[in-house]
DNA sequence: GTTTTATTTAATAGCTTTATTAATTAATGC
DNA sequence: GCATTAATTAATAAAGCTATTAAATAAAAC
């Protein structure tokens, strides 16, 4: 075991921490720029003993990023229960995204970039993922109609419903550092804007929707 | 010259055509993966021949990035002059900037690409396109200000007003794989989505601080 | 304690990439 | 036409990367 002898390294923790190092990298750097070399650095061991763990780059990467790109794809969540108002619902999602995706803010950069550049593994990920995101949306849908129906809500599709927040939401942390560059904030000064920005989006969502009288 | 013997390729076509060329690769695969030797193959030439006009891939890419960056900073723009309503100059900053970037569709990825890995080639170059952005932010803000002293929109910053349009709008394009994965949409088609969510997007915009009842 | 198995490393083969160099071909000036 | 300059290519040095191999070390089994 390389690094801290003090305890006993098992298998299943070094290869536990291989995973957690490169994650992130690979969220620092995107797949392409990340290296075997740097990763081993970062672990502080050889770089061979990388590949003796998880054969091949790509493998090593897979392992990670199927199960990122499923956090990231169930990051919107809406719960029914407690029969909420469709409003709360809405702040619910809105702000319990933001929630989620703060806690790893370069996912939507890394996910985007994957997207984009190998759009052949991201397929065969997606295949699997994608009937979790349907059926939020048809549970979303099945809300929406309610109250397009008792006419408290414009007509809009659950669809363009789930880009407005996702886009505003995500927009936050792929633009960070533009935004930060122009604002000239620090990172903690930078997630501080974003949680105050989560009201500004609900409130935008809500009344890019509502029929009713809003209060100014 | 290579390729084309037809007409007599003077030095500065040739190296417009390199540009024009290796525009289209960077924005296809960002600049890490991008090689000369990809770009002298499209172009027809010899590898060699890249680094002759252009010395070094870096080089090469500043050249054209500088100008890409420009255009997409200042992509969203607004005409004060027609003594338009403000609802009129919203609506037409929305779907000039949609129908700006539709004309260059991968380069909010490229964009954000080099922002997030080489944030200090992009900070050298923000710095000459920052006074752009300020003084269009500073037209709008004049334009916002009398609208909520008149009580016809909400309080809400300029620049959260930006950052909702230009939320919407961006993240159609970064997310283009993913939403034509999910939809089973061609290009042709994504495109048509696109023009279609622009009305969407405005529509959520302007719900989104009017003060006026909306007609539902 | 010795054998067997698992873990770790050093070394390196095999690629790919950028950039340079020296030689070749084409264009231009006179 | 001939000399000079510009454009182009082939070849390759240098560096970095992944992945493999063989040898060394540690752990486990008996």
């Amino acid at each position: 075991m390389p690094v801290k002898k003090e305890h006993p390294v098992r298998s299943e923790n070094f290869e536990q921490l291989i995973l957690d190092i490169a994650e992130n990298v690979f969220l620092e750097r995107g797949f392409a720029l990340t290296t075997t070399t740097e990763i081993a650095k970062r672990v502080g061991c050889n770089q061979a003993l990388i590949h003796y763990y998880f054969r091949t780059k790509d493998r090593l990467f897979e392992r990670l990023f199927e199960k990122k790109f499923f956090a990231f794809m169930t990051s919107v969540s809406f719960r029914q229960e407690d029969n909420l108002s469709f409003k709360e619902i809405i702040r619910g999602i809105v702000h319990n995204h933001l929630k989620i995706i703060s806690e790893n803010p370069k996912l939507p950069f890394l996910i985007i970039s994957e997207m984009t550049l190998n759009p052949h593994r991201f397929r065969s990920i997606a295949e699997n993922i994608e009937s979790a995101v349907k059926s939020m949306l048809i549970g979303l849908n099945s809300e929406l109609q309610k109250e397009i129906m008792a006419k408290r809500v414009r007509e809009i599709s659950a669809f363009d419903l789930l880009l407005n927040i996702l886009s505003l939401n995500l927009f936050m942390f792929v633009s960070q550092p533009l935004i930060s560059y122009v604002k000239g904030f620090t990172w903690d000064e930078y997630i501080n804007f974003v949680k105050q920005r989560g009201d500004e989006i609900f409130l935008t969502v809500w009344r890019g929707i509502s029929l009713e009288p809003q209060k100014q």
